[in-house]
DNA sequence: GGGCACATGTAAGCTGTTACATGATTAA
DNA sequence: TTAATCATGTAACAGCTTACATGTGCCC
């Protein structure tokens, strides 16, 4: 029971967009929300089964034998919709890289320098990706319905890299 | 065994700023380190627990009868380098606020506009928290040797607020 | 026929939070 | 004296990941 709500929503948001397999759920959901959000088989298949058994979603034929298509039902769009308006829960802050920073005092200059550059790196990298995305998005031109909201995400995604490309560029600045 | 390395790393960090009890810890944490860690007590009374019988800290009379005030060792010094050396572990991403503005089209838009105003309004709000810590801090001017790296933990919240403030009002006009 | 992507599912285990039980000390 | 804060600790549980077990269908 009250296996995560933000789990039903994810899975059923999902479905919404088209019809599909659990694994296929999962590849979604790395694919398209991983830069957001994230979930595992252990959590995606028994959300699969108790939402069935809540009848909002269906299981229908798959491509091959043993495999299921999942559809939302009508009241599973509801339900989607519920979860949506809900407030949504922030998980408990555990940033790694800013921790290690804060005792840079007994780290070591130049170590946090490495670490520095190595955020900035990564973040390059992001940047580039959200902006191939959004470069192939613009120019199918297609699926205008979730598009703008798509590109909402993209857009968190791209001002999130720049601030940190940014804060490590004045950080290398200020150690010198 | 084996409890996160990452919250050995969070208590001898904190006890190497100066000596103090479990609970003080956990407060050190939760109002220095909160904006990007945190830790409950029962993650940081076990952990002490263990970190003793490691040697790594000693117990010492606390202010008060069944109070214990724990110092970090040489050994305990030793280990907090070790750990601030290790690569860090990243948690997975769960950023409900996009999971629903990515569902926008279901959501609505005058949900989604609400979403971004309180998104905006908590930024605004978290920029004014860590403008006045640097006043605070450029103010005292004390503690030069830890200042300087609290400082850069300061400057990536406060890049991350701006960036948030500059993406809501960018989504706010994209939706009209 | 071998490898890879597709596909389903579960069990074990880890991490972490919450709630509770308990009590000392201080300030109003 | 009563409320707040300081202080310690644990037990129950929630949530999630990982690894495993198992098998299908396609393409080279």
């Amino acid at each position: 029971m009250a296996r995560g709500k933000q789990t039903d929503l994810a899975v059923l948001g999902a479905l919404s967009v088209r019809p599909m397999s659990g694994y296929a759920v999962r590849e979604a959901i790395r694919e398209v929300l991983g830069h957001f959000w994230s979930e595992s088989y252990g959590q995606i298949y028994p959300a699969l089964a108790q939402l069935q058994r809540d009848g909002l979603i269906e299981a229908g034929e798959g491509s091959r034998a043993g495999s299921s298509v999942f559809t939302l039902t009508r009241q599973g769009r509801k339900r989607l919709k519920e979860l949506l308006a809900e407030p949504y829960q922030t998980v408990p802050p555990r940033n790694g890289l800013l921790l290690r920073l804060f005792f840079g005092h007994s780290l070591g200059d130049e170590a946090c320098r490495e670490l520095l550059r190595q955020a900035k790196a990564d973040a390059q990298a992001q940047l580039a990706t959200f902006t191939a995305i959004r470069a192939e998005m613009e120019a199918d031109g297609e699926d205008g319905a979730h598009q703008r909201y798509i590109l909402l995400t993209v857009s968190a995604g791209e001002h999130s890299a720049r601030a940190t490309i940014a804060w490590a560029d004045e950080s290398l600045a200020a150690l010198g």
